[in-house]
Parts: C-alpha cells; structure tokens; sequence
DNA sequence: ATCTATTAATAAGC
DNA sequence: TGCTTATTAATAGAT
C-alpha cells in the first residue's frame, strides 16, 4: 500500500527506516486502539524503536501490570524466575545461616547440649573458659583505667583544693567543708560509679538489663 | 475497507466479534512483524480476546521478559513490586539478623570487646561465667556416664570369666592368659576412651577439631 | 507534515 | 475458521 510495493525486510536508509516506523507506529496503535473497541478485547502493545524509544499503547480497561499478570498467569510463565528464584536460595541460605548462628548460641549459653560429643563439648567448654579470661581480662582493665582516671582526678582536685586552702590561710580567712572533699575521695577506694551485681545470674537477664543476648531480642 | 464501512463501537453481535477480533488479530500481528523486519524495533503485543483467549507477537530479537524489564528501566514503573519488594526485605532483615547473631558470637568468644559498656561486658562475663559451669557439668556428666557404663561392662565381663575360668577347672584345663584381662580393668580407672587435650587453646582450633563455631563455618 | 497513487486490510457473504 | 471480493484504510514515496 503506497506509491510502490516494497519488500518486508529491515529498511537501511536510516531516516527512511525511522519515518516509517512512525508511520507504522501510528498505524498500529490505531489497530489496538479498534480492536479493543470494536472486539471488546484488552491489548498490550509495547515498542522500542531501532534507537530504543518506548511507544506503547494498553487498553483502556487495563494496565500494563495486569496485562502482565493475566499473561504470567496464563502462561505459567513466572517471567521473573531468575530472579525470584535466585532471592529465594539466598532468602534460604540466610535462613539456615541464622539458624547455626542460634544453635551455636545456644550452645554458648549451655542450651542443647545434647546436640554435642563429647569431644565438642570438651571443646566448647576449653572455648568458653578462654572466652571468659578474654572478658573477665578486659573488665578488669576497663575497671583499672576507669580507677586510674578517678584517682587523677581526684588528685587535681586535691592540688587545687590546697591551694585554695593556703590561699585562704594567707587571706586569714577559714574555708568552710561541706563534707564534699571526703565524698571525692572515697571514690578512689572503689571502682568509681560502677556497682556491681550480688550475685551472677545465669540468663535471667530481662530486658533493659546489662547483656541481653541478641537471640533474645531477635524476633 | 471491506464491503462497507463501519463505526469504531463494540460490535454487539458476539459471532461476528469473534470472527472480527480473529481477523484483525491476525492483521495487527501482521503489522507488528513487519514493523520488526522493516524498522529494526522491538514489539511485545498481548492480547486478550473478550472470551479471556491470549495472543501474543513477540519480536524475534527479544522476549516478553526483556521487553517488560525494558519497560520498567524507561518508565520507572517496577511491575512486580508487591512479590519482590517484600523479599528484599525479608532478605534484609535476614542478613541483619545474621550480623547480629554474628556479633553477640564474637562477643561470646571474646572479640570485639569496645563494643560493649562496662555494664555490658560485666553481664556478659557473668553470663560466660553460668554457661561454663553448664557446659562443664555437662560434661563431668558426661563422664560419670561413661564411666559407669564401662564399669558395669567390665562388670559382666568379669563374671564371664570367672564363669569360664570355674567350667575350665571343672573340666581339670588350665585357661590361658594373654594379658588382655588386666587391659581391660584398666579402663575403669579413668575416663574411658577419651582423650584429653594437654593444654585449652582458645580460638586455634582447625577443622575436624572437637568444637569447630559455625560462624567460622560459614562462607 | 501533507499529499496521493497504490497496495493492503478487511467486512460481508458463503 | 477459510475463501472470495468489493470496498475502505494504510502507507511509500514525493513534496
């Protein structure tokens, strides 16, 4: 239809290849466009030119997406397999990572033990015991700095509260006590504002308590 | 063009409908491969029949996946929100999870420490300190178990011989000893075939070691 | 874009 | 559905 007849093969001419497919473009959207008119009928119909421009035309009925659900549908076709099927193994692995994670917890916090050898839990108890030296080790370091900051502390302000001693002693003034100097110093007694515990719980920690494990947090 | 002209409104009339949806299905599918070959473009066309009957052309060059990604890349629209959507965030909550499991390990074999308060680090500490003492009663259970079966064991076998060992005299034979008696008394003493490990070593341990942590397992 | 000679699509009928 | 054909619609090539 036109001046000639011309073969159906891919057109070379660049500008003539993208003039008719305007054309053609036109064309074929007023054929969707009847028949969903005139059939009652539900069309998709999307296009990417040669230089990758998007056209497309759905019925007025429908959308894109239900389109392509009635096609998934249809076909059985699950057109994003790849990918759910993909995010599902990963989905799976985690799964399962998390669970080994849990029972290795657990075994941590001496739950399911029966799980265990004996060999692994002879294991298990050599790794707590160093784990426990590692933590016990580093409190006491933690405690011992904290001292160690305390009693700088107040050893400044021991210095500065002689001097304002002597200095009101050569003003011929007497400086008045509240008491506040012997609190400062029993802090260097003990190990500063920590208090501690009377006795060890084992995992009766509540929430808002001092360790809660993250497997008890966890949903 | 046909024997007359007709109005663009839904043909009331359900045969002809049908016959004139198959028609220019067949028309507009005809349009859509020839805008393929001539024009260098990329079509997906579905259509749905008012009977719910799907058709479809598709350009050789590509499928219907690739068209609808195209899609979604150009008009930003992500067609499988609702599925995908919500397992990229199972997926993330999964992996949070994971670091989280990962990190209470870590804290429980004693590595990475400044994460944690002093009231934290002191929980924990009290915490490995419970565990330890599970994990170890378990273990002398363990052992007390073991021990006692191998006791009754040699038990039995004791009386056997000294069954077999009254028939012989009976009989005026002298049996005869191959040391294997006292071998087996001996197991009685300790704590039956296990073997201990001369020193706790905290964290060196390899694979097919007694207690190999998950977290090290895992990739 | 617009025009128009020409081909292509198809409505109606079988 | 498939074939035929009169008729309308689409469009190739030119402007």
């Amino acid at each position: 239809m036109g001046r000639g007849k011309i073969e159906i093969k891919r057109i070379e001419n660049t500008t003539n290849r993208q003039v008719t497919y305007s054309k053609r473009r036109t064309g074929i959207v007023k054929k969707a466009r009847e028949l969903t008119v005139l059939c009652d009928a539900e069309v998709s119909l999307i296009m990417f030119s040669s230089t990758g421009k998007l056209s497309e035309y759905i019925s007025p009925s429908t959308t894109t997406k239900k389109v392509y659900d009635q096609y998934q549908q249809v076909t059985g076709i699950n057109l994003w397999n790849s990918h759910y099927e993909k995010m599902q193994e990963s989905l799976k692995k985690q799964k399962e990572a998390n669970l080994k994670l849990r029972n290795e917890i657990k075994h941590r916090i001496g739950q399911s033990l029966d799980d265990l050898s004996f060999d692994e839990l002879r294991g298990l108890e050599q790794d707590l015991d160093g784990s426990l030296k590692v933590v016990r080790d580093r409190k006491y370091h933690m405690i011992a700095t904290q001292t160690e900051t305390y009693r700088k502390k107040i050893r400044n302000l021991q210095e500065t509260h002689t001097h304002l001693v002597r200095e009101f002693e050569i003003r011929g003034e007497a400086p008045y006590y509240e008491g506040e100097y012997e609190a400062l110093c029993g802090l260097s007694h003990g190990a500063g504002h920590f208090h501690y515990r009377s006795q060890p719980n084992q995992h009766n920690l509540q929430d808002g308590e001092a360790y809660v494990p993250y497997h008890l947090r966890l949903v």
